[in-house]
DNA sequence: GTGAAAGCGCTAACAT
DNA sequence: ATGTTAGCGCTTTCAC
């Protein structure tokens, strides 16, 4: 098999508790047979086995992180900003993929045997209680990111402060009738964009229009893309009455909606005007007024609360509601 | 501490033998012990110790990743891919990011740790002779992928054609004096693409001309993002005479060249056509016309052939050479 | 400063 | 069908 301590030791002549020693740094260790251990270990290429580290020490220095991937730009941004601040530390980030919601719950299975990692962070995933129940039985620590329950540790972004600041920029620059092209309400931040849609609007004394709003009933991506953006906004222009405006509940289904204006004639923002959600890059490609989310933010406190798990166990457990932010750009702007 | 087999086998009334068997579907447990055994664990949520597992069976029946997550939506789309074909086999998935390429050799040591999975891929990475050689010291099964070494099973896209075949597309729709928008030569993925370029013009019997010719110096992406094809794409329309195509070395770069067109009042493609590479999903959206490298397919056999090196580490080393695929949009349309 | 030895939690012969 | 036992490769007391 592969080259182990005892095989070390026995060239160095010493006993394996000094080449483990040796390894960990340990300070009682002669220099001159250190170096010699060092040499030894170099020419045979060795490297300890992780496998039996975790297991002697308890301890794998790992954090599991389980995201779903569909969308696509804004996990990559979050993971940028779990690696910012994972690394430098003892610690290393990996990722258990999750590309259909179907492979969730053996991911989150994987993710939490014991002797695999410290702990997860769990991305964009509503949790119902049972699987709450579960995974509360375990000792490691659970932290989710942009979701929430109030069993777990969560860092979010406020949603329907987001989609109120959404149509409250809009209302500002002059719109009036402005129309909620909303991805399927199943999804939780979709249910929630739409609740700050009806804020802004009752805030600013107009009635809700039921026209004037369109859902979408996919339920492969919960409605979040281009061509989803595109029908609905297609639905909704045929529907709607005086519309001059249109608020997305993310940047894909603005992109969808854009293409629909274009198919059927309308200037943007001259006819009418748009809003998406997100800021993925496309976005300002696309001169694509939206809602930004602090991405990097959410990736580094994400590690910043495991940390703060991991060495106390039974502190209170904390919700974090990040603000986000308007993005002003070509689809909003204000005529004349 | 945790609760363990011996914890399960005392309450069961048997020996840890017999609830090992029980979780590793052994054949021979009785099926009442059997029961009572899950019964049990379930009750105290049992779950084996994944690094005493590993130690013992000297397996971990995992499979590192190491994925640099610059190229944001390619890589994706390659992850789709490896998930596809891994979900429902008895391994798993576990991605080490790299965010910044400083972090590579890190994130290498940590895959290649025994212990730690079965082997690795390794995306897009250009090895040095050095690394390579250090990498291919280890027992462990490496694949690469996006990219190529002759002392590791390989599977990447045909780069050279891809460039061939774009130049060669904007030849038979008409147009002559193409212009290159490359990234930084450094890159051979960007290498690649410039042979295939030369290559086109020579089949069709045009003289290469370097005026009509930029590339990046950038060495952070290595020129691969919309600034850099942005400014380039100014470089060049400052430099050459009667330019009438380009072709930009990804399509980020012709995100940026689009831009460039619009600010200095050049339609696409009535003034100057243009090809990106990759086929993100903003070509589509932009009616950008490109070429495509299967991504999805690269995570397929890069698992396939993972798996082939795993049952025999002699076989002789494979490299596939996947051919990429024109798309023809309004960037390269012809005219009237 | 170094060694001996007892685990860590599990698997897999080898018995019975 | 089940138990005994010897590892797997390492860490970590406790001695000296």
């Amino acid at each position: 098999m592969s080259i182990t301590i005892y095989d070390i030791a026995e060239e160095a002549d010493v006993s394996i508790a000094t080449v483990s020693r040796a390894f960990n740094n340990h300070p009682r260790v002669s220099s001159k047979t250190r170096k010699r251990i060092f040499e030894i270990a170099e020419r045979h290429n060795y490297q300890p086995n992780a496998s039996a580290q975790s297991l002697a020490r308890k301890n794998t220095y790992l954090i599991s992180a389980i995201i779903p991937m569909m969308a696509n730009y804004f996990f990559l941004e979050v993971i940028r900003g779990l690696q910012d601040r994972i690394f430098g530390s003892e610690f290393d980030l990996t990722i258990y993929p999750v590309i259909d919601p179907g492979q969730a719950p053996a991911q989150l299975e994987r993710a939490m045997q014991r002797g695999r990692s410290e702990g997860m962070m769990l991305f964009s995933t509503w949790l119902t209680d049972d699987q709450a129940d579960w995974l509360s039985a375990f000792p490691q620590p659970v932290i989710l990111v942009d979701s929430h329950h109030e069993l777990f540790d969560s860092i979010a972004v406020d949603n329907r402060k987001g989609g109120e600041m959404a149509v409250t920029h809009l209302l500002q620059t002059g719109f009036r009738r402005i129309g909620l092209v909303t991805a399927n309400l199943a999804a939780v931040p979709a249910r929630d964009r739409k609740i700050g849609y009806k804020r802004a609007l009752q805030k600013a004394g107009i009635p809700f229009d039921p026209t004037l709003v369109v859902e979408s009933k996919d339920v492969v991506v919960h409605g979040f893309s281009e061509e989803c953006g595109y029908e609905d906004t297609l639905r909704l222009l045929a529907q709607a009455q005086d519309i001059d405006a249109i608020f997305a509940t993310s940047d894909v289904q603005a992109l969808g909606a854009l293409r629909a204006f274009r198919e059927v004639g309308l200037r943007c923002p001259e006819d009418i005007a748009l809003m998406g959600y997100d800021d993925v890059k496309l976005a300002a490609f696309a001169g694509l007024s939206t809602i930004r989310q602090p991405m990097n933010t959410l990736g580094n406190l994400a590690v910043e609360y495991f940390f703060k798990r991991l060495e106390d166990p039974n502190a209170e457990v904390t919700h974090i509601s990040l603000r986000p932010e308007v993005v002003a750009r070509n689809t909003s702007a204000k005529l004349g």
